[in-house]
DNA sequence: CAAAGATCGAACCGATCGGTACGATCTCAG
DNA sequence: CTGAGATCGTACCGATCGGTTCGATCTTTG
């Protein structure tokens, strides 16, 4: 819905909508690719609501960022912790759900790598490396629970893989990108495993 | 030298200059972060010529991609080549590169990746592709000398360690990425063996 | 009903963009 | 020496960009 036309209902009700609408725009014509006026033609809402709501394009871009890093990793978290206790099975959960992610018609890769490389901004790039260090986080926690002896190591080790996986599927073919990296995943954890247990 | 002011000594030369001097500026300034203006100026030479001898600005981005990727790959080849017959030693060399690679002041990530992300043409994606291509077939020749039995598919896991330790660097923390890519691929390399063995 | 304020649509602004045109200058081939 | 052509610097073009402004419309508050 395109937002009631006057409303003091909801100051913020808007902002959320605008946010949730130009999510997706963003993403699939990229940050630059699209101007305000036919991103906001595609929401449904005026530039003069969208201005008093962001200031400005790049504060806008930063918020769905923000909400879209978000959103990703604490999906990829549900997933872990629905994946029961076996660390194993955690981190195949991982890749079960990037693959889903890859088979999807609008996948055109990782948005916050895609946002770094167009829009040159410091903000953007912040924004970035806070999101690959949530993923590390949430990587190495399972590099932890699985007994690795430097679990930070790799944790790192996964995260490539996990990056590199969605890369190669989105530039090269996504068709068994994710089995592929969660063998290649599995493999590294067991190893470390075997390590431990020699 | 800015290319000398009126000469028919070279038509080829010309173009040759402009391509090598454009690459590393579009490499740090982004495709689209860079007019044709302010390109030429730093280049040194006028529009008119680089109108002339590539027509478009995405005729040149297409070309130094080119280029580049050629470049790229050739000097992976060339180490691996010099890096004797083992195929761990030759993965290691390639992680080597890399890392050097990261080091480098001016290292923005894979400029392929940062193309096909900036600029929402075909045939820059195509390029990129290509790119991604051709790192595999290098990899998948080292896990096929290495005896894989399915050297395709380590190949592409060790296609997305190289390009995942290429995000990482990029945008986390390149310190020791290429050392922790190269000891999950030579683990990957040797979980085959060990399985073949076995 | 009246005031406040959120929204719309469209006009408008200055800046920048990719690309073209032009006259002048220089080098080389004949 | 003369003509062809490569280059320069600059001015110029239409389109698009991010952002502002304004009058009209609607909803909510009081």
């Amino acid at each position: 819905m395109p937002v009631a036309k006057g409303s003091t209902i909801d100051p913020e009700r808007t902002r959320a909508t605008i946010l949730e609408a130009a999510t997706p725009v963003l993403y699939e014509r990229g940050l630059d690719g699209i101007g305000v006026a036919e991103l906001c033609a595609r929401i449904g809402v005026s530039k003069e609501t969208l201005y008093r709501h962001f200031g400005t394009k790049d504060a806008l871009v930063e918020a769905v960022l923000e909400v879209r890093s978000d959103r990703v990793v604490s999906w990829l978290a549900s997933a872990v912790a629905a994946a029961g206790e076996e660390p194993a099975d955690q981190l195949g959960a991982v890749f079960d759900v990037l693959q889903k992610w890859y088979d999807e018609p609008v996948f055109r890769g990782c948005a916050m790598l895609n946002a770094a490389a167009q829009h040159h901004v410091e903000a953007v790039r912040a924004i970035t490396a806070r999101h690959l260090g949530r993923y590390l986080e949430l990587l190495t926690g399972i590099a932890s629970r699985a007994g690795a002896a430097d679990p930070h190591v790799l944790g790192r080790q996964l995260l490539m893989l996990v990056e590199g996986a969605t890369v190669v599927a989105a530039h090269q073919d996504a068709v068994g990108a994710g089995e592929h990296a969660r063998r290649a995943a599995l493999t590294l954890l067991s190893a470390v495993r075997t390590s431990l247990e020699a």
